[in-house]
RNA sequence: CGGGAUGUGGCGCAGCUUGGUAGCGCGCAUGGUUCGGGACCAUGAGGUCGCAGGUUCGAAUCCUGUCAUCCCGACCA
C-alpha cells in the first residue's frame, strides 16, 4: 500500500479530550475518530487492527469446535420480557420502537437470542453439546462512557454460548473456552491475569475474568505472588483474625461526643486508631432498611452485600431514612436499639474487642462494646473489601492489589436462561431437561486498547506482530531521488508478492516526518531506503529496538520474512 | 445520577475581567529554496466564536436557558 494513496492522517498534537495513552494514540495515529461520546468511527488502520484481533479470536474459537453464527443486533422486546431483563437492564439498553409501535432494543448482550435460537432447533440429547459464537456490535447506553474505546456505548464483542446436557459437560465446555482465551490473549501479546470473578447479574456458578494489568483499568485485582491466587476485589474473600485478642472485655460505657461524627473526628476525640471503631452504615436494599457494620477503616463490598441479599437494588439510605431508623443525626448510628429490617455485621467485627460505636443518640457513642455481649446481628457475613497486605485467602501470605482492564469474561450460567425461555431437550429416558449453558465474552475494541496500553512508548504505538495493521513500513528517505523510489517499490512488490503486509511511505514529506509517523503508528519493522542505496544497502530497524542495521538490498526480503515468521510462530 | 471543568477554522490555544475590525502556532493550498528524526520564505483558502433567547446603538465578551464534550464519584452481561 502506498501511503501517498492511503486514507490516513496523523495528528501532531494530542486532542485535549483524550486522557490515557491508548485513547490518545488511537486518535493521533489515525486509527479512529470520535462521532459522539462513546461512539467511534474506525479508519483504515484501525479497522485492520480490529480485523487482526477478530481473526485471532475466530481461529482459536474454531479450534475448539465452536461454530460462528451472526445474530441480529436489532432485537424484539418480547424475549427480554420473558427473562425479565427488559427492566433489569433499564436505561442502559438502547430501546426503540418500529413504525407500528412495537418495542425493540439494540442488543447489549445476546443470552436471550442465542437461547431462543437453540430452543427452536434443539430437541434431543443427541444434538448436545455445542458452542455457538458471533463477533458483533453491541450497544450499551453507559452512564459514563470513558477513556475512548475502553468503555464505549457501541463496541465489538465476541460472545459465545455453550449448551450442554449436564454440569459435567459444562465444565468441559468451560475449560475449552478458558484455554482458548489464554491462547487468544497470548497471541495478542498481552500479559494478563485470570481472576476469580463474581457472577453478578448474569447469574450462574463459576466465573473468571481475563484482566490486563494497567493503571487505567477500572477493575481492582487481588493477587498473591506466593501462590498465584488472583481475584476481582468484588469476589476475594476476607480472612479475619481476632484483633486486640489480648484485651479483656471491659464494661460498656456511654460517652458524650458532641459534634464528633466521622471516623477521623472520632480517632481524634478518643485518641486512638480507626481499627478501634465500628461504623454502622444504613443501606436501602430492595426497599428494606439494612444496617451494615464494619470496622472504621474498611470499605463495604457492594457485590458481596448484593449476593448476600440476592438483591437487585442497593443504595445508601438518604439522610431522612438514617435519622428515622437511628433516631439521631447522621454520624451517630449504632446497632443498639436501631430500627432496621436487617442488621448485618461484617465477620471482622465479630473478631474485635472493646470497640467504639454510635449510640443512636445525637452526641453520644459507646465504648468498650463487644459483639455478642452487647448486641447481636441478624447476619454475620463477609461484606467488606479485602485490603493490601491482608492474608491471601488461599495461602495466607500478604496479598497485593492492582488495577486491571477486563478484556474477557467467562461464566458458567447454568439454567438461568434456558429455564426462563424453556430451552429444553429430551434425555435418554425421554425426560425433559433444561439445557445447561455457559457464556463467554471478549471485548474486541477494548482488547486493542489494552494492547496499546501495554505496548507503547513516548513516540507512539509498538504493535506486536500478530495484530499490527501492517508488518513492514518502507520509508523512502528522499522522494526526489528516483533511485530510492525504484528500490523501495521493488522491495515493496517483492514483499507483497510473498504475502507480507507492507506500507510504502512515498509521501512527499521530509524523512523526519516519515520516521515520526512510522513510530507513531507503530509498525514493527521499518526499512529505510536512503543514500546507502548507491552501495546496495538499506536500513533495517525494529520499532521496539533503538539500533538499526544495514542490509544488502538483495537480502532484505528474506530478512524481513524470517523476522516476521519467527515472531508469529 | 451527584460534583467539577470546557465549548472560538481540521488539531492545540489566546482574546472575555474593562462590549466596538476574530487572532496565534500547527496542519491545508500555490510558488520557490531545501531534503535522514515533525524545514524555510512568500502568497492564500478556511470560523454564523456550541445553540436559543435577552440586555445594548453594537455581544466571542454581560445575563438567562439549553445542548455537547471531558474528568472525579456512583453505577456497570
Amino acid at each position: 500500500m502506498k501511503m501517498s494513496e492511503m486514507f490516513f492522517t496523523t495528528l501532531r498534537e494530542t486532542p485535549s479530550e483524550a486522557e490515557i495513552p491508548s485513547h490518545q494514540l488511537m486518535l493521533r495515529a489515525g486509527l479512529m475518530r470520535k462521532l459522539a461520546s462513546g461512539i467511534y468511527n474506525y479508519l483504515p488502520l484501525g479497522k485492520r487492527v480490529l480485523k487482526k484481533v477478530e481473526e485471532i479470536v475466530r481461529e482459536e474459537m474454531d479450534k475448539t469446535g465452536a461454530q460462528e453464527i451472526l445474530a441480529s443486533a436489532l432485537l424484539p422486546a418480547e424475549l427480554w420480557k420473558e427473562t425479565g431483563r427488559w427492566n433489569v437492564f433499564g436505561p442502559e439498553m438502547f430501546k426503540l420502537k418500529d413504525r407500528n409501535e412495537r418495542e425493540f432494543c439494540l442488543g447489549p448482550t445476546h443470552e436471550e437470542i442465542f437461547t431462543d435460537i437453540v430452543r427452536n432447533e434443539i430437541k434431543s440429547y443427541k444434538q448436545l453439546p455445542f458452542n455457538l459464537y458471533q463477533i458483533q456490535t453491541k450497544y450499551r447506553d453507559e452512564k459514563r462512557p470513558r477513556f475512548g474505546v475502553m468503555r464505549s456505548r457501541e463496541f465489538i464483542m465476541k460472545d459465545a454460548y455453550s449448551f450442554d446436557k449436564n454440569w459435567d459437560g459444562l465444565d468441559i465446555s468451560y475449560k475449552k473456552m478458558y484455554d482458548a482465551y489464554c491462547a487468544i490473549f497470548d497471541r495478542c501479546g498481552l500479559k494478563y491475569w485470570v481472576v476469580d470473578a463474581d457472577t453478578g447479574a448474569m447469574g450462574g456458578k463459576d466465573s473468571n475474568e481475563f484482566m490486563v494489568p494497567s493503571d487505567v483499568g477500572e477493575a481492582e485485582v487481588v493477587y498473591c505472588d506466593e501462590c498465584g491466587y488472583a481475584a476481582n476485589v468484588e469476589k476475594a474473600p476476607c480472612v479475619n483474625r481476632a484483633i486486640h485478642a489480648e484485651d479483656v472485655e471491659k464494661e460498656i460505657k456511654k460517652v458524650a461526643t458532641p459534634d464528633v461524627k466521622t471516623v477521623d473526628e472520632l480517632m481524634h476525640f478518643f485518641n486512638t486508631t480507626a481499627d478501634r471503631f465500628v461504623k454502622t452504615l444504613i443501606y436501602s436494599i430492595d426497599g428494606k432498611a439494612v444496617a451494615v457494620m464494619l470496622r472504621g477503616d474498611r470499605e463495604v463490598n457492594i457485590t458481596k452485600l448484593q449476593n448476600l441479599f440476592k438483591a437487585s437494588d442497593i443504595e445508601m439510605a438518604d439522610r431522612n431514612t438514617v435519622e428515622s431508623v437511628t433516631g439521631a443525626e447522621v454520624g451517630f448510628a449504632g446497632p443498639i436499639n436501631i430500627n432496621v429490617d436487617v442488621l448485618v455485621v461484617d465477620d471482622e467485627v465479630a473478631h474485635m474487642k472493646n470497640f467504639i460505636i454510635g449510640a443512636n443518640e445525637t452526641g453520644y457513642h459507646y465504648e468498650n462494646v463487644n459483639y455478642g455481649r452487647d448486641f447481636k446481628a441478624d447476619v454475620v457475613a463477609d461484606i467488606r473489601n479485602i485490603e493490601v497486605g491482608e492474608p491471601c485467602p488461599k495461602c495466607g501470605k500478604p496479598i497485593n492489589i492492582a488495577r486491571g482492564i477486563e478484556v474477557g469474561h467467562i461464566f458458567k450460567l447454568g439454567t438461568k436462561y434456558t429455564e426462563a425461555l424453556g430451552a429444553t431437550y429430551l434425555d435418554e429416558n425421554g425426560q425433559e431437561q433444561p439445557i445447561i449453558m455457559g457464556c463467554y465474552g471478549i471485548g474486541i475494541n477494548r482488547t486493542v486498547a489494552a494492547i496499546i496500553e501495554q505496548h507503547h512508548d513516548d513516540r507512539g504505538i509498538i504493535w506486536p506482530m500478530s495484530v499490527t495493521p501492517y508488518h513492514v513500513i518502507i520509508v523512502v528517505a528522499s522522494n526526489y531521488q528516483p533511485e530510492q523510489i525504484q528500490a523501495a517499490e521493488k522491495i515493496h512488490d517483492e514483499l507483497a508478492a510473498r504475502g507480507i503486509e507492507v506500507l510504502l511511505d512515498d509521501r512527499d514529506e521530509r524523512a523526519g516526518v516519515k520516521f515520526n509517523d512510522a513510530d507513531l503508528i507503530g509498525i514493527p519493522i521499518r526499512i529505510t531506503v536512503g543514500k546507502k542505496i548507491s552501495d546496495g544497502m538499506v536500513e533495517f530497524k525494529r520499532r521496539d529496538k533503538a539500533e538499526s542495521i544495514d542490509i544488502p538490498i538483495n537480502d532484505i526480503v528474506n530478512k524481513v520474512i524470517d523476522e516476521i515468521n519467527r515472531e508469529l510462530a
